[in-house]
DNA sequence: CTGTTAGCGCATTCAA
DNA sequence: TTGAATGCGCTAACAG
């Protein structure tokens, strides 16, 4: 019952040559219906799986992608690997899924090494190895297609998925604004990475439009880190105008202000509005009375994965973002609106 | 610069044979130091990378193991992963991260077509993978080796590594009753589970240890999700003589008493303390007050995949628990100690 | 539509 | 301590 048996073993059964086997195998046409369902019967009966290992030895395709990631935070990965994983299923492909460290100055020849040694047939970057120069220099070197899932820095020769940042951070400023709010503070995220600008480009576009005036007293640096959320808190919330809603860059910083918030007996929303980007994926566990901006990241994943496998070149993919509401964050105490 | 090179090419620059590069490569004795420094700098040289293909279909070893898992909470996912990945590095072998359906009737079959198809040496088991009859027998069919990491139920024939859950909820009890808890609710958990006896015994164990009577009425059953928490904190804190601490066997029931707690406007842990297992890895972020035993997640896979990559047989390891305490859990209100 | 002949890159016999 | 031959299971040309 457990013995492995081969290509060849089918064709015996099968009545038919091994070349014959391989083509229904591989899906090709100009095989007859006839001996198509025998050589399907045959591999049935027998059990047979065709070695990747040989596949890989005699062909040009492995049949196996692999996604090479750093620890993001658990939750981000789990959609992350989910995406892929759910791509690689629907073309019926393998996923060799590879952490990696960035800080390491060995990357390069880490992922120089997985590539030779495993023949995968191309790579999903995820954040922050998008971005890792070794890991893209091995890469153009070595004349393997990728693809990476929200890039931080825009390389232009490389295929990459996105959500569009600036539209998201407009949208949560427009849903902001349509509550009554006319003072927001707005957390910025860490200048390396381009979707810090891009947030609050989206967010001075909101403002624009409604014709509010864009204060840069109300704009507080930040890293993308709790203690940034609670140094701009600290710094809002102090001070005599005090803005009636926070914008957080990510969902770290927007608990950071929250901390703030409660520390000072400032009830959540009544009397501040924090919202922000669901960046980490544990806002919405953790602080459910925020509203955030999900990132799609499975889908993102997901498409990104698709790509690489339809082999599209230089494709660049935006894909749309939600804006979670949470009912609660409509409560606005009247009094401090402005 | 990119051009792969073989073993072929290898012992060319070096000056010797194809065996003897194989040697090396395998780290083989018998090799004069002389020979293999070369040998190495050809390697080197050429960026020589052995492709696995190769080995799988020439030895008898792939270098590679699989983890097979299905939708855990991504915290605890993670953490099994990092560990698995961890000992594979220390080993030189491979990961092969496989997502399945415990619930797809085909899920052995799928498990059959990835060991045949990839030639894995092994297979680590993830809860819920663990305890699924149409994997297990699959494995048992195909003679291959796997370890299953916390199983639910006890297949004596297969290695295992588990925390000691009875212990663990007895170091837990006895923390609580140090603290002067006299009146302890218990929330058991899912019966299909053996950790839930575990746990309950080890409650048992502590009470009878310290001279306490165990009392039924405070035992409540559960299934290990919020409503589980939600039902038996109704029951408990209604009732009249109502327990001054809660214990639950996870940590999904914890946040179920923690919001009825909440709602009844009862302060934890100053009117009440709640504890519990930390089995998804997420009470830690999200309910700070919680004092919780920490499964060791990360460690539990470490040792498993060691345990596979050495080759032991039927072994059963045991890895001590933490007790993670949280300032605020020793704050009781003495009034509420009887 | 189908079969024949070569290897892919390595480990594994055997021999030296 | 080393080398020469053989084949793992499959696909890729080429035939027919």
């Amino acid at each position: 019952m457990s013995e492995r048996s081969n290509i060849k073993d089918v064709s015996a059964l099968a009545g038919v040559s091994i070349k014959t086997v391989s083509r229904v195998l591989n899906g090709h046409r100009y095989v007859s219906t006839d001996t198509k369902e025998r050589v399907e019967k045959a591999m049935q009966e027998l059990g047979f799986r065709p070695s990747v290992a040989a596949r890989i030895l005699a062909g040009t395709k492995s049949g196996q992608i692999a996604l090479i990631y750093d620890n993001h935070s658990p939750y981000y990965m789990n959609q992350i690997q989910m995406g892929c994983w759910e791509a690689c299923q629907q073309n019926g492909s393998r996923l060799l899924a590879q952490p990696v460290d960035v800080a390491d100055p060995l990357v390069g020849e880490q992922v120089r090494g997985l590539v030779t040694e495993t023949h995968v047939d191309g790579i999903v970057l995820s954040s922050p190895v998008t971005d890792c120069v070794p890991v893209l220099k091995a890469l153009e070197g070595m004349d393997i297609p990728f693809v990476r899932i929200s890039p931080g820095t825009n390389h232009a020769m490389t295929s990459s998925v996105f959500m569009d940042d600036a539209q998201a951070a407009d949208d949560m400023t427009s849903y902001l604004i349509a509550r009554g709010h006319r003072h927001i503070g707005f957390v910025k995220g860490h200048s390396n990475h381009m979707a810090s600008e891009e947030r609050l480009f989206g967010y001075r576009r909101a403002l624009d439009r409604a014709g509010l005036p864009f204060e840069p007293a109300l704009i507080a640096p930040g890293e993308f880190d709790f203690d940034s959320g609670v140094a701009a808190a600290q710094r809002f919330l102090k001070g005599k105008r005090r803005p009636t809603a926070i914008f957080a860059s990510n969902d770290d910083m927007a608990a950071g202000v929250l901390s703030v918030a409660h520390d000072m007996g400032l009830g959540v929303p009544d009397d501040l509005s924090v919202v922000g980007f669901d960046d980490t994926m544990v806002a919405r566990m953790v602080w459910p009375q925020l509203t955030t901006i999900r990132q799609p990241t499975r889908e993102l994943a997901h498409a990104a994965t698709q790509l690489l496998l339809e082999g599209a070149q230089a494709t660049h993919r935006r894909l749309p973002h939600d804006l979670i509401e949470r009912a609660s964050v409509a409560r606005i105490n009247p009094d401090l609106l402005s």
